[in-house]
Formats: C-alpha cells, sequence, structure tokens
RNA sequence: GUCCCCGUAGCUCAGCUGGAUAGAGCGUUUGACUCCGGAUCAAAAGGCCGUGCGUUCGAAUCGCGCCGGGGAUGCCA
C-alpha cells in the first residue's frame, strides 16, 4: 500500500520532470533501518537514460517528493539512493484502512477475473496418495486460494489417469489378492503388481461385498468390475486424504472418458491433419522435434493402441476449449520430457502456447534414521499423506511444504519432522495469534474493548514496533499479488513468521492492557487486533488454523528451566550426537535451496518453446516416480528386494491367466 | 551424451526478481515475568554465499565455464 503510493509518486514525479523512463527502478525497505523506511534507486536506473549524475537526477527527484505530505523526510545517500521517511499520519491512515477492510484484507481487483485453472497432484489412481502428492497438494491449494483472493477465476483440477496400463495392473493385483483370500494358491506375488496393503484392504472390501459373484464372471466382465471397484475405492482414499489436509478440487477430469468421448481419435486425426504425423514400424509418431521437442514420439502403439501422450494431449485441448486464460500445470520432477512434447502438440494444433504454463516441484527426499529411501508405489513403500496426517497433522503439514520453494528439493525425515512439532514455527505464528486473543479477553475484563468510536485514539502509537507492525500490514495485500504472480508460495509462511515475531516482540517489550492509560490502550487492542486477523487471513490460505487458544505447553513439568535443564539438556544433544553420528555422511545430504526461478523458467520456456530446455511435466504425483525398472535392478539396496527380485522370476510361471500385464511388463 | 533442479551459519531454509554492514529457526552459550500465556523475549558465538571469469555505478542474485549432489531421458503414465 505504502509502496505503491510512492511509486505512483514518481510516476507522476517522472511525468513532471519529463524524464525518458523505463519503469525499471523499485521502491524497496532498505535493510538497514537507518536509510529510512524506503527506499529508491530511481535515480540511479534512470541516470543513463537521461544522460545525468544520479546524484543530480536524485536532487531534481527528490526537491518534488519533498512536497508530499506523507514523506517526513527525502534525503539522497550512497552513489544516488533516495531515503524516504513515512510521517506517521500516513501510518495511521493506513491502519484505518485496514481496519476497514476487515475480513477482506489483502482481497484485491489485481486478477481481474482473468480465469485460471490450476492442474495439481493428479496422482495415479493405483495406490493412496504420499508425501509427494501431500506437497502438491499443499503448494496448489494455497496457490488457488491466494489466486482468488487477488482478483482471479481460479479452478483446482485433478486428473486421474483411470486408463491405460497402470490400471490393468492394478486390477490384476487386486484380483489375486481377492483369490488369495479365498483360499487360493496363488503362488509368488508377482514382481510388477502393486504390493502396497490397501491392494489387500481393496480386494477384502471386494470380498465382504460380492467377492463370490464377481469371480464367478466371464473373465471380461470380472475384470470391467473389478476394475471399477477399485478405481472409485482408491478416488474414495484419495478424496479423503485430501480432505484431511482441507484441500478440494473443483473438477475431476477422468481419462477414461475423455476415450470414451473419442477424443483420442479426434486429436490423432488434427495432428495427421496438421501433417506433423508419420508411420514407421508399424507404429505412427508425431513429428514433436518440429516443435522443439528433442525427439520424435510414439502415439499409436505397433499394437494399435494409443500412447499416454494422446490423451494427454486431449486433457489439454480441453482445457483450452474451457475457455481459460492461463492455465497451469504443477508437475513433479519425473516427468522430465513430458512438457515438450506437449507443448509441440500445443502449438502444431495452433493454440496459444503461452496460456499454458508449468511449475515443476521438485522432489521430496524421504529419510529414515538418516537414510534416504526410495518409495515405491508398487512396492507398497511410501510414506503416505495419512501417515503424515498422524504423525504431524495438516497445519504443520502444510506450513512445512509451503514454506519451501518449489525448486526446493525437500528433505523429510518423518521422525525428525515429529520430534520437531514442538519446536516449530507454525506454533510460533498460532500462539501469536492466540496470545493476541488472549489480551483482548483481559482487556474485556478491565472494561477495554477496541470500539469503531476510538480509532481517533490509533494516532497515538508512535512507537517503532508499532509502526513496524504497520508497516509490516501493510505490505500484506502487496504480497499476496506478488505470490500470484510468481507463485513463489513460500513467501507467505514467510511473511507470517515475520509478522507473528514483530508482535511478539512489541509484546514483550510493551503491555498492551494498560488500565490507566485507556486511551492508548484502546490504540493498541486496535492494532493488534488487526494483527491478529491478518495472520488468520494468511495461515487460511494456507490451510492453517488459526485457534484462539492453544492446547498445551510443552511437557507438564518444565516450568522453570533452571534446576532440571540441565542434566535434559545434556541427554538430549547426547541423544542427537549419537544420531548423527550413526547418519551417514550427513553433510553429503543435498541441501534443498531456493532458486525463484520457477516463474523465469516458465516465461522463458513459453517464450522459446522450441529450445531443447526440456522441463517437466504433469502429473504431479505419480507415485510411481521410482521405476520399476531401475528398481528392480542392482539398486536394491536391502536384501529383501533382491530377493523380491528372485522371487519374479519364479512368480512369471506360477501366475497363469489373470496377470497378462503383470506378466507381459517383465 | 542431452536436458532439468540444487550448492548461503554445524543442521533445515529465507534473502522481496541487481542495491547499502548477507538473515531466520533449530542446535550451542548467557540472561529475562510476584505484572496481558515462557510454545515468548533480550543477547553472544557461528559465513571466501561451491569455484573461476564476465556483464555494471553495484552481483548471493544475471551470463558462460568448471567442481559437487540429485533427477529425467520408454511403443509406462
Amino acid at each position: 500500500m505504502i509502496k505503491d503510493l510512492i511509486i505512483n509518486d514518481l510516476h507522476s514525479i517522472v511525468g513532471a520532470l519529463k524524464l525518458e523512463s523505463n519503469n525499471k527502478y523499485t521502491v524497496e525497505e532498505p535493510k538497514d533501518k537507518e536509510h529510512g523506511d524506503f527506499s529508491t534507486n530511481i535515480a540511479m536506473v534512470l541516470a543513463k537514460l537521461n544522460k545525468t549524475a544520479p546524484k543530480v537526477l536524485a536532487e531534481k527527484i527528490v526537491a518534488k517528493l519533498k512536497k508530499n505530505k506523507h514523506f517526513s523526510k527525502v534525503s539522497i545517500a550512497g552513489p544516488g539512493f533516495i531515503n524516504i521517511k513515512i510521517a506517521q499520519a500516513l501510518y495511521h491512515d493506513i491502519l484505518l484502512d485496514i481496519f476497514y477492510a476487515g475480513d477482506e484484507f489483502g482481497s484485491s481487483e489485481y486478477g481481474k477475473g482473468k480465469m485460471i485453472l490450476l492442474e495439481f497432484v493428479s496422482a495415479n489412481p493405483t495406490g493412496p496418495l504420499n508425501i509427494v502428492n501431500a506437497r502438491a497438494a499443499s503448494f496448489g491449494d494455497s496457490l488457488c486460494r491466494i489466486m482468488r483472493k487477488v482478483g482471479f477465476y481460479a479452478e483446482r483440477e485433478f486428473y486421474i489417469n483411470d486408463a491405460g496400463n497402470q490400471v490393468d495392473i492394478l486390477t490384476e493385483s487386486v484380483e489375486l489378492r481377492l483369490r488369495q483370500i479365498r483360499g487360493e494358491n496363488i503362488g509368488e506375488f508377482p514382481f510388477e503388481a502393486y504390493h502396497g496393503e490397501y491392494v489387500m484392504d481393496l480386494a477384502k472390501e471386494i470380498n465382504s461385498t460380492e467377492g463370490t459373484r464377481i469371480l464367478m464372471m466371464p473373465e471380461k466382465d470380472r475384470m470391467e468390475k473389478l476394475k471399477d471397484f477399485s478405481l472409485q475405492y482408491i478416488h474414495n482414499l484419495q478424496i479423503n486424504s485430501l480432505a484431511k489436509f482441507d484441500v478440494e478440487f473443483d473438477n475431476w477430469v477422468s481419462e477414461k472418458n475423455l476415450r470414451k468421448q473419442g477424443m483420442v481419435e479426434e486429436v490423432l486425426s488434427y495432428l495427421a491433419e496438421a501433417h506433423c504425423t508419420y508411420e514407421k514400424d508399424d507404429a505412427i509418431w508425431f513429428k514433436s522435434t518440429e516443435y522443439g521437442d528433442d525427439k520424435d514420439r510414439v502415439l499409436l502403439k505397433a499394437d494399435g493402441t494409443p500412447t499416454y501422450i494422446v490423451p494427454d494431449i486431449a486433457y489439454h485441448l480441453t482445457k483450452y476449449q474451457r475457455g481459460f486464460d492461463v492455465m497451469i500445470d504443477v508437475l513433479g520432477p519425473d516427468h522430465h520430457g513430458y512438457i515438450p512434447r506437449i507443448q509441440a502438440a500445443i502449438e502444431a494444433l495452433k493454440y496459444d502456447e503461452d496460456k499454458l504454463q508449468f511449475i515443476i516441484l521438485q522432489q521430496v527426499n524421504l529419510f529414515e534414521d538418516g537414510e534416504k529411501v526410495k518409495m515405491s508405489k508398487r512396492l507398497g513403500k511410501l510414506v503416505t499423506m495419512d501417515d503424515l496426517f498422524r504423525a504431524i497433522g495438516k497445519d504443520v503439514s502444510r506450513f512445512f511444504f509451503l514454506q519451501r520453494s518449489t525448486n526446493s528439493h525437500l528433505n523429510f525425515d518423518l521422525e525428525l519432522a515429529t520430534k520437531e512439532g514442538n519446536e516449530n514455527p507454525v506454533y510460533y505464528c498460532q500462539y501469536a495469534h492466540a496470545r493476541i486473543h488472549s489480551i483482548l479477553k483481559n482487556g474485556k475484563k478491565a472494561g477495554l474493548k477496541p470500539r469503531k468510536s476510538d480509532l481517533k485514539s490509533l494516532e497515538l502509537l508512535t512507537t517503532k514496533e508499532e509502526l513496524d507492525l504497520i508497516k509490516k500490514l501493510s505490505s500484506f495485500p502487496e504480497l499476496l499479488i506478488a505470490i500470484a504472480e510468481t507463485r513463489e508460495t513460500h513467501r507467505l509462511p514467510n511473511y507470517v513468521i515475520e509478522l507473528a515475531g514483530l508482535f511478539h516482540k512489541y509484546y514483550g517489550k510493551f503491555k498492551v492492557v494498560d488500565v490507566k492509560k485507556e486511551e492508548l490502550t484502546r490504540a493498541r487492542l486496535h492494532l493488534v487486533k488487526i494483527v491478529a486477523r491478518t495472520l488468520k487471513i494468511a495461515l487460511n490460505i494456507m490451510g492453517v488454523s488459526a485457534p484462539e487458544e492453544m492446547k498445551q505447553k510443552k511437557a507438564p513439568g518444565d516450568k522453570k528451566k533452571s534446576a532440571p535443564k540441565k542434566p535434559k539438556v545434556k541427554e538430549v544433544s547426547e541423544t542427537v550426537k549419537a544420531k548423527k553420528e550413526v547418519k551417514p555422511a550427513p553433510k553429503k545430504e543435498k541441501k534443498p535451496s531456493v532458486k525463484k526461478a520457477s516463474e523465469k523458467k516458465v516465461v522463458k520456456k513459453v517464450a522459446s518453446p522450441k529450445k531443447k530446455t526440456a522441463v517437466e511435466k504433469k502429473k504431479v504425483s505419480k507415485t510411481e516416480a521410482v521405476k520399476p525398472k531401475t528398481s528392480a535392478k542392482p539398486k536394491a539396496t536391502t536384501t529383501a528386494k533382491k530377493t523380491t527380485t528372485k522371487k519374479v522370476a519364479t512368480k512369471k510361471s506360477a501366475v497363469k491367466k489373470p496377470a497378462k500385464k503383470i506378466a507381459k511388463r517383465q
């Protein structure tokens, strides 16, 4: 809010002085508060353009700026920075605006109702959602909420790959389990089948309802029935997991339906009409290399069935047909080659490629006892979203995921996360919120409630801490816009931490409720109440609750640290150290890091789709990041895995007809 | 081979799209309620921002090359 005001002022000054401008100057809060509340580099940025020395230019601009009553001090520093100190009156005006904005604080018309489609998670319907999906869900959902908040019309969409190989394998896995339950000897469970417990649960479920009947059906009907049942079952599992995280989707799009509607044939004919297909080795290929992909892609396999790419193209065409201005795919890093393929098709079919954007969510590495764990849905080896929910709950999970930039590889140690649950920034933020409510209660007890009639008293808020709080509050709307624009959702939790921190500091230094200073107390109560409301708005966007009281402090017995503390601390640190030592090469763990590149890259990619710059693809989740192929081989760290591998060979023969697909995949 | 992501405090991460003396949390050390909730606050210690060039008034940030870690490169999805 304040920033906008300054920028507007600068714009008009540039006009008044008839300066050449590229609008590349910025207004920022200097790290060093001594430099003022805000500073701008305008003089340095425009100096060359206007063939004037920065300082000379700065003086001219400063002369104008000084006329603005909102600025109490304007000065030039260093090579030509202009530093601005904000007049207190402006803070009070702003606080008043925020007060009147109420629960809508932060909302804006920035998006102008532009239609955005966000596709995320889109996990295969072959198993429960896992940690990676949880990250995607947290990110996508919050991004959507932010976009809506700043005036976009945004929809969340989940694409279900309920057709194709993986579904058949699931069906066959379920059938095998069903037979097993009914006492048949199925031999070794095939390696390529899904080993997760949920398959057994699923089979049990079927068994308890209509197991007998199903097994009596002719094969085709039986498999069809099992497939439908399984898909529905897993779909429900996934919906439930998402619901626990407060993530809901507006649309669920089924690949199977797209196929039913003949979209596959349609896409094939479109591409043929565009003269970008050819036949080779009995297959139909797409000349995607002509549109920036690094190799051509098969559309129709030699056996006459389409590859996944065709329905995927079809799916994206439906997005276009639904009239969105921007479509965002949130993808996992494992679908690397996907983006150029889809982009190639979009380009070939003459759709506007700029509208289709991709965000890559980097992987989540799972650690157990300091060792990296390979997740595999097929082997049932994964930490599910439900596990996560049980271990640390929704609030901590969502906050945790959101806090990292999308480019950041994320190391996740469930045990550690559980332990650190108590020392978590989430609680820091929630505590600030709860504390304020506690203060308000106290005020009420003392007969002091913030009333509309004492808004005038806001002028009494003059301490540095109070003004800092107001300044921080005032940057909230522009932050949301920046996030919507850059998709850097991790900036929101950081903002909340900062705001909560400013409050805690303030709390430590001043007493809000002071019966002797009634008017000042009311003003402070107003301020603090607005802070709480803003915290709540921000937390809710993140899908994190904002409780009015925190349930429980730490352990019951540590009111006083001093005496018991020392021994305790030692113990703790010893355990920690011990643990660390056990961990092999902790230093080598890659550190996730941050780049804000996502947006840039998206832009780049979009701008030059023909570049080889492959990026990644959709289907955020695809738990099957771990390819059976690779993992089946040597990497298997555990002997268990090796055994499994061996078993496979044996099994193959044991499995008779039901497991066609499974056998085939070997 | 080609492509993507990452390298910032002991650990996990920020760093507001190129600004002034690089920041938090955890961990370590030391203090602070007879008073609005100590899940807090105040303070100390801890850095060649992987590395070398380049771009410019100015680089953790942009470009190129190395080094190191992870991932992707199916007629799987």
